[in-house]
DNA sequence: CCCACGACCTGTGGGC
DNA sequence: TGCCCACAGGTCGTGG
């Protein structure tokens, strides 16, 4: 379930779980998801209080005492459950209450912590292409997975100049340009497809030539999509989206993604969405009023 | 450096 | 009804 405004939801949903708790035992069932987990992975965790918890990408980042930050990315399916016992008021409306009692235990669930919130959050990744580490707080931004990142396009410093200068020169198609992470940190596949169509660019245009008004529309598009995703609980899919195990809303504002043949939701717009694969992902668009 | 593509893994939905 | 294959929210390594 995973682009930037549905790791914005998991990441508030399960900060009542987590900030300014102690981590009072970790479980994991396998030995690896895309990479193994860090040596002594459990030992490590276990006792540690959660300073903050925070997002950089798609990465959920649980900054701990001692000097470490667990890191978390889920993948393509992975997903988060908070199960907390009789907290309602205080941390929120958790519909598992109390947790089932096959509450991780299911076959792809492979990490389980608990805390002293109390509350036992589950990750679940049928997939496996989600990680964990353990990355030393202050060299996060120096490591191979953090220091190549784009810009975070909700921070103020993501402007229609700062995006026309990162697209200067590149050739590749601008819906490539933007699932790169370096480009942009925290797009994906539906919230690319929903930006362009937002800004009424073509998917197949030429990176280098966005600039002056198309660029503002496009970094307008970008913000205010995800936004609207993140008011919305993010998207789900096949799945749920948050950690009370309610659905995101998001998927019922598409307005092009999965959505071949369906009229194009633009007033006056007579065009067809239309499927496309750019370097081996669908695209999806209008032609009519995407250019 | 820049870009396209296949690989990683499991589940599911649609077509026949 | 059942089978099979195409495809799915993301990255990463390789090769041109």
């Amino acid at each position: 379930m995973p682009e930037l405004p549905e790791i914005e939801t998991v990441r508030m949903g399960l900060a009542p779980a987590l900030e300014r708790r102690r981590l009072t035992r970790i479980v994991t069932r396998r030995g690896d998801l895309r990479v193994p987990f860090p040596p002594r992975f459990a030992e490590r965790l276990t006792d540690r209080e959660v300073k903050r918890l925070w997002r950089r990408a798609k990465y959920l980042l649980a900054e701990l005492d001692g000097g470490e930050t667990l890191v978390i990315h889920l993948g393509m399916s992975g997903r988060v459950a908070v199960y907390a016992e009789n907290l309602e008021r205080r941390l929120g409306h958790y519909v598992y209450e109390p947790p089932p009692s096959g509450a991780g235990h299911g076959k792809h669930d492979h990490v389980v912590i608990e805390t002293d919130a109390p509350a036992r959050i589950v990750f679940t990744d049928p997939r496996r292409f989600g990680l964990m580490l353990l990355i030393e707080s202050a060299a996060l931004h120096r490591h191979p997975l953090f220091d190549g990142l784009g810009i975070e396009p909700l921070s103020p410093q993501f402007t229609a100049a700062h995006l026309e200068r990162i697209l200067e020169g590149r050739r590749a198609p601008i819906k490539a340009a933007l699932l790169d992470q370096r480009t942009i940190a925290g797009l994906g596949n539906i919230y690319v497809c929903e930006a362009l169509f937002r800004a009424r660019i073509s998917p197949r245009r030429q990176s280098s030539t966005i600039a002056g008004s198309r660029a503002r529309a496009l970094a307008a598009a970008i913000r205010s999509v995800l936004l609207a995703a993140i008011k919305a609980g993010g998207s789900s899919l096949r799945d749920y989206a948050k950690t009370d195990g309610a659905l995101g809303e998001f998927q019922h504002h598409f307005a092009v993604y999965d959505r071949e043949g369906a009229p194009c939701p633009r007033a006056q717009c007579k065009g067809k969405i239309k499927r496309i694969v750019q370097s081996g992902r669908a695209t999806f668009y209008c032609p009519a009023c995407q250019r």
